[in-house]
DNA sequence: TTTCCACCGGAAAATGAGGTCC
DNA sequence: GGACCTCATTTTCCGGTGGAAA
């Protein structure tokens, strides 16, 4: 049976309509050889970074904008430019690039500023301060010039503060030997509520702002990547406007866009069709969300998947009703005991619980009875229930769960 | 207006596993 | 080998919350 299966998976390969011609620049760390609709902010970044080439004290530089506007395109575009031109020239300077979010700590953004230039640092066992001590005398002794962007710096500000910040802002005024320039890429602009006045008007000297794409630049962007990704003639116009039309009406990311293309090529694949068509971009909005929810169950920490087992297990009797967080906690202690594990405590299952519902796959609420009933959360699956039982099945161990309790 | 209920969630400490340094 | 470090996870403690009832 699975033997056909493959058969026919592999036949289809071979035989099967050609759609992609290179997949690779559907994705999003792709870099384009142009950005289109950015030629002022590209212009803007890179007559800032010319004065590190000339080796001149320059400002840092902010810049917002929501996801998908560009920023991180258009600064690796710029930088990956410039370090064409001056590589084993004269005007050679470090780039430290450093995502703050996928990085996590202080220590690790440290540690991956320190990687970037050549520099090996423990993965711990150093303190923090060590940590930034040595990269500081690495780059003083190397006397080359530095470039620092740090993206997604408000993960970093809003966890552990701007102490980091503070330090690399003040690099270029106190230290002579040092000529450094930090570029911090944000979505989000309340963090600055959480910086030091001194950090704030550092950081913020010079600011680039990337507006959200319209549908009809966004149609424009797919065009000119389809035109890469795909054979000729392959993707319909309708397909195109509508995945432009979709994204462009949430916050114009290009990302979305892109994505939406993709999947929409390789539902197309998979039906043997040779074209992408509307419907295609259709299904592919549908899967992307499912898909993101089963990656995010997927992913989730054993005790996790457990509050979901049991918040599951009543849904079946009652799919509408709201359940009280303490008796789900009731249920998830007996369903921990006969997985055969013991179960956390309250407080961190509450924890885990708000965690589930910032994912969206709980809806929580919370409800006041007052005097006679006290105040406490309500709980509801935030996702249809046959999407959880297929995301928990996928784990061997839930699974055989689901079926011993039915 | 005050009291009371039933949590809710912030803060700090504990734990344990990884490590460095002298 | 002992002191000290990071980091993620979890527990413990305890004050805060807000609306119905008194």
């Amino acid at each position: 049976m699975s033997d056909d299966i493959i058969d026919k998976i592999f036949e289809r390969a071979i035989k099967g309509p050609m759609i992609f011609k290179d997949k690779s620049v559907l994705f999003h760390d792709y870099i384009p050889k142009r950005l289109l609709f950015r030629e002022e902010q590209i212009s803007k970044l890179a007559q800032h970074l010319a004065s590190l080439i000339r080796r001149q004290r320059t400002s840092n530089l902010f810049i917002y904008g929501k996801p998908g506007t560009g920023k991180t395109a258009v600064t690796r575009y710029v930088i990956s430019r410039i370090l064409e031109k001056i590589k084993g020239t004269e005007y050679f300077f470090y780039v430290a690039y450093v995502n703050c979010r996928l990085a996590g700590t202080e220590y690790r953004v440290i540690r991956s500023m320190a990687e970037a230039i050549g520099l090996d640092l423990p993965f711990t066992g150093l303190s923090t301060e060590e940590a930034m001590g040595r990269f500081i005398d690495f780059v003083r002794d190397k006397g080359l010039p530095i470039l620092i962007v740090l993206d997604e710096i408000d993960a970093l500000v809003m966890r552990y503060g701007d102490k980091l910040l503070y330090i690399l802002t003040r690099l270029n005024y106190e230290d002579q030997k040092i000529l450094s320039m930090i570029i911090g890429i944000s979505n989000d602009l309340r963090f600055k509520e959480y910086l030091d006045p001194r950090v704030l008007s550092s950081l913020s000297e010079e600011e680039i702002i990337f507006k959200p794409y319209t549908s009809i630049e966004l149609e424009q962007i797919l065009w000119d990547r389809v035109s890469l990704a795909f054979y000729d003639g392959v993707v319909s116009e309708a397909a195109v406007k509508l995945a432009a039309a979709i994204s462009g009406s949430e916050n114009g990311d290009a990302r979305k866009a892109l994505d939406l293309i993709r999947v929409a090529g390789e539902i197309a694949e998979s039906e043997c069709s040779d074209r992408v068509l509307e419907e295609h971009v259709k299904k592919a909005y549908a899967s992307i969300d499912r898909e993101r929810v089963s990656e995010v169950i997927r992913t989730l920490p054993l005790h996790s998947k457990l509050i979901l087992t049991a918040l599951y297990l009543i849904s079946l009797k009652s799919p509408e009703s709201r359940i009280k967080s303490s008796n789900l906690y009731n249920k998830y202690v007996l369903i921990t005991r006969q997985f055969g594990d013991e179960p956390l405590s309250s407080r961190r299952f509450y924890g885990l619980l708000t965690e589930l519902s910032l994912l969206g796959v709980v809806d929580k609420k919370i409800t006041n009875y007052g005097r006679r009933g006290g105040r406490f959360s309500t709980v509801k699956l935030g996702i249809p229930l046959n999407m959880l039982e297929k995301a928990l099945s996928n784990d061997p161990l839930i699974s055989d769960l689901l079926l011993n309790e039915i």
